[in-house]
DNA sequence: AAGTGGTCTAGACCACTAC
DNA sequence: TAGTGGTCTAGACCACTTG
């Protein structure tokens, strides 16, 4: 039988795009969670209960649940109920994790960046790869120190594609987020990597953060592409140690990370 | 009309409890895209065509294709065929990542180790909370330095309910995987929070790993639990940093990642 | 305009859990 | 044994991308 939702195609109010059904009863459920109706390893409505309180099929309500899953909220075995798996860091990741701005505000914080160098350059062979470049290629690159309500808390050194110089040149580093303007432009940041390692601070980071050289700092190399899978940054932030980790949640259902091996380069 | 397979239910080869259909699927695809048969960037084939020549229906292969990029193997976007997304480290994580010596294996080392202590300790409260144990419970420790191939590369300290003592004190545990061995006992690990920071090694730990204090490590602390969400162990791992780094992918669509502002303990 | 992935329905059987 | 989540089918319409 054909869906029975009349009003099933995109509304017309001009807002946002509309979350799809399973979406909205994700974030229904996770207001629940998070409002402290299901607490920490409590068992959650069965597929059927909420396929009847929703007015949706099963299939729904598992897509729901899958979203939920991935997002690592919830946990589920087979036979029984469905978990919830503590409230932990709130998760909207992928945004936050690309954005320091983004992630700044939302941890009730407020970003600010100072700007160190900009301009176009050769990147080193490491990057060069990973941007998609031929040897000798150029790159737009910008270095920055990032601070957490006036803390210096990271050096950030990205590496852009030469295609998206003309719209950073055209912003003010240091007061806007350059994701969201970029998003203003269309380019939207879809997939990431992330290397995460521990290294000691170069006698320039240590000034650039005002700590001490060989300090433990956090780094994380980034690499970032769009939608059809070209890259549009590369990136090495260096976080002072003592003031963020990343934070991880994984199953043996769904897994996104893994330990490697660093080969000195 | 009912699922057409004769051969639904369970083989009785007594062997592997045999994979769902859309897992050996995935594993066919995996194994095409790691044998070189799509290269990273290249486009997948479509749903019809996959259901066709696997003769199964759509949404098995959109089952396939969620687990495939779960494991970040693919990528996808409404209208356009799936791209593959570069080999990386292969991906077995969940496993993997929580057992040193299963990982050390995966990437061709020899792992071992040297048990330092163990024992009945009475855990610091971050600790008591984690494994869910009253203010003044005791729990079973035990500290190790772990190598590879010979290479002192992490300091593993980890605490574990009383009820898995007896299991514990029963290993050879510089000879046997715990991990391997308490799933012989039928303690399986399911889900697993870690959260990644940068510290400086202490005197002690420096010793143990035969490095100079104050060296960058890469620690994770590791919370584990079993299918029911009774915590298994609460560990804190210390690598080298120079050794070891984690590495994550994750798309606007999957976030098991996130930065987090780590407050002073 | 054709093709592709995204969303949704309705119904079936199975494996496992809990009582 | 009843209930729950896991797997699978068959078919529908939609939003988006590509030629």
């Amino acid at each position: 039988m054909a869906p029975t939702r009349s009003e099933y195609s995109c509304g017309v109010t001009g807002a946002q795009p509309r979350l799809p059904r399973y979406r909205e009863i994700a974030e229904e459920l996770r207001a629940a969670i998070e409002g402290g109706e299901f607490t920490e390893g409590a068992s959650l409505p069965s597929e059927n209960d909420l396929s009847e309180r929703y007015g949706v099929s099963r299939g729904t309500i598992r897509q729901t649940f899958a979203f939920l899953r991935a997002a690592g909220v919830v946990s589920s075995r087979q036979g029984a109920r469905r978990q919830v798996l503590l409230g932990g860091p709130h998760t909207q990741p992928m945004t936050e994790l690309v954005s320091f701005s983004r992630w700044a505000r939302s941890v009730g914080e407020v970003p600010s960046s100072r700007t160190i160098s900009t301009g176009i350059v050769v990147p080193s062979p490491f990057v060069a790869e990973r941007l998609g470049l031929a040897e000798g290629d150029s790159a737009f690159h910008i270095e920055r120190v990032r601070l957490l309500s006036g803390v210096a808390t990271m050096v950030e050194s990205t590496y852009y594609p030469q295609r998206l110089a003309a719209p950073l040149l055209a912003m003010d580093l240091d007061a806007e987020s350059i994701t969201d303007r970029l998003e203003e432009y269309g380019i939207v940041f879809v997939d990431a990597e992330h290397s995460i390692e521990a290294i000691a601070a170069s006698d320039r980071v240590a000034i650039l953060l005002d700590i001490d050289t060989g300090t433990p700092l956090l780094r994380s190399i980034r690499r970032t592409t769009d939608p059809v899978g070209e890259v549009l940054e590369c990136s090495f932030d260096s976080y002072v140690g003592s003031a963020v980790a990343f934070f991880v949640r994984n199953s043996v259902a769904v897994g996104a990370v893994s330990r490697v091996k660093t080969t000195p380069r």
